[in-house]
DNA sequence: GCACCGTATTGCAACGTTTCGGTCCGCGTG
DNA sequence: CACGCGGACCGAAACGTTGCAATACGGTGC
């Protein structure tokens, strides 16, 4: 008996082809030792031939799970027509890797932050646990996460560590970061580094940047000085603006660390436009070192989250946390990266 | 009587405590108008107080549908640890917001050109359409569009629309484009024009571009010279490479038309290593128009793609695919972009 | 001959929706 | 008063899978 073709074939079809019930076909499918070798096989190859793939709404239906991942995206800056953050986008692309290799699909989502869907996807069985991915404002963030908490909805948080936060989280060591960026700008001799960014209890990641540097300043018996300091949020566009006031504030530097890459990048510029070298004049070393830093001229020097690892670590806790394992949460060593704006090459 | 608090409530729970049918929540959840609009109210109060989702699987398994596209990444540069190519991540997220906008959630997948799951996504219901995204080798891709119609897999194709191609496409008009760049250049005066980038049946957009040069030079009366075509893959340090064997050969150039800004970007580093002046002594012209190019040193000249625009299209058609509407394919017209590398501001 | 055992398989009952075909009821009409 | 009709709702049947309890069966020990 040739095995007929059918155009949506159903576990039932194959069990009666097989001559055996259709329990026994998932069984099968699944390579439960319930079912003798031999007819497992025989299932497989009938399954083969007729093209057959399990309906995951069924299979999710009947074990309430989904072997998918939501990963929400939060972002602030710029509205519905703007670019995402390249350097949240290229996590995505890394996380979708590792959630292959734990058999999961990823599923994403663009969230502003005023929205409450979030809670939505694990609530209709269409993931199993969530990742969440942004800088944005922790204030209103926080009570989404109290929100996840609360509808038993398992998570897991990019970001900064912060006391008390509801849920998992891995983050870069922000402030070891910004510590090592900064020493590296005071062995090279300079003497007067300038802090471009945002610092608020909104941005706690930056503001942990902020600690590394003044730590950085103190143990080389220096203070910070407030005239140095010129707050920017993470555009291009205010970091050159930063810059531009820095210089024409008439104040003596001859460096800058910058909070983001973004930020240093726009710095760059205006460091150009006024005639000052890079590195010659002003060293300059970012943070988050994405994709554009090796590339700008000078190349900048930055300070690298290793974003793979990151993304592999997001993936591991949150599978982690759906198989009911214990999860801590971790805090990722930054990496200084050398390039040509912070002078090192030099000499 | 206050209604009791259930873990995961289910439209059942609802029925009972609103002391209707199970069936009438169902409806009234979807607003059906064959429920009266007291009851509905009512019951959407208590779906909301119970924090009531639709299971999605069950839904899925009634409707035999899941409102989620899967985006089917293909990338053949660069190993699993690689980057993956920006462009399309900032198309990933335009796609994701336009399929919000029609209420489907997105998918993500990236493949490997050689693996076969891509049937599977439509197959197990796990969504209701495929886009596909990259460039690839397009004999093997070709291969895989087949299969994907033979299993009445409903997708939609960014790339370039080729005869006979299997199912639709959307694409950028990038004869045209090569030919605005080329154009550009010879009307600033530039006579001698180098092409950096592979043209192979493999790779037909970069053939497109390439013959819009050819088109360009033909209608100025001149010849495209052998000397001046360098093959270069889609890789930074591969355009790198181009631009320095060009300089190296001895070859008389004063202006570079690459097949993709990353080749641009890759053979402004040489030029400048090898102490050419950008524009003044060599005009660089890109393609893509990605995020870094407006930000390296000098800014790049590039063939805008407009992929907020494209993403929209995508997703239309997909999403008319699903609903049986009639799609065709399309090609959108690319935009000059100009910034500093191709001299036009000297004057 | 009977109780008992392990193995290979089976049937049945969920799982939570959506939807098709009713039913019930009150009202207007001839 | 019989009848038809429309509005509001209900019951039950899918959908395709998986987990659980049950069964058939050949063999073994007493």
């Amino acid at each position: 008996m040739r095995p007929l073709k059918v155009a949506n074939p159903t576990s039932r079809d194959i069990a009666e082809i097989a001559g055996v019930s259709q329990a026994t076909v998932s069984r099968a499918l699944r390579n439960s030792p319930l079912v003798r070798k031999e007819t497992r096989d025989r299932i497989h190859q009938i399954a083969k031939e007729l093209n057959y793939f399990v309906n995951r709404n069924a299979a999710g239906l009947r074990t309430h799970q989904s072997n998918t991942l939501a990963l929400l995206l939060f972002d602030e800056t710029g509205g519905a027509d703007a670019q995402i953050n390249p350097f949240f986008l290229s996590m995505l692309g890394y996380i979708s890797r590792a959630a292959a290799n734990h058999d999961y699909d990823v599923l994403i989502s663009l969230q502003q932050l005023h929205d409450d869907w979030h809670i939505e996807y694990q609530a209709s069985h269409r993931a199993d646990g969530l990742i969440l991915l942004g800088y944005g404002d922790y204030l209103t963030y926080r009570e989404k996460l109290a929100a996840l908490t609360e509808a038993h909805t398992r998570f897991i948080i990019w970001g900064p560590i912060i006391k008390d936060h509801p849920g998992h989280t891995i983050g870069c060591d922000n402030e070891n970061g910004g510590f090592q960026a900064t020493k590296h700008l005071l062995d090279l001799g300079r003497k007067r580094i300038a802090f471009l960014g945002q610092t608020s209890p909104r941005s706690p990641e930056f503001s942990a940047r902020h600690n590394g540097y003044v730590q950085a300043l103190f143990a080389a018996d220096t203070a910070p000085d407030p005239a140095l300091k010129v707050d920017a949020d993470n555009l291009e566009e205010l970091g050159y603006q930063a810059a531009m006031q820095l210089v024409e504030s008439g104040a003596d530097f001859d460096a800058i660390f910058a909070v983001t890459d973004v930020i240093a990048i726009g710095a760059m510029r205006a460091l150009q436009d006024a005639g000052r070298r890079i590195p010659e004049d002003v060293a300059v070393v970012g943070f988050d070192d994405m994709p554009l830093a090796a590339h700008v001229t000078p190349s900048l020097s930055t300070v690298r989250q290793d974003i793979r690892l990151a993304a592999e670590g997001l993936v591991d806790s949150i599978v982690g946390l759906i198989e009911n394992e214990p999860v801590e949460s971790t805090l990722m060593a930054p990496k200084l990266i050398i390039r040509q704006s912070c002078g090192a090459r030099l000499r």
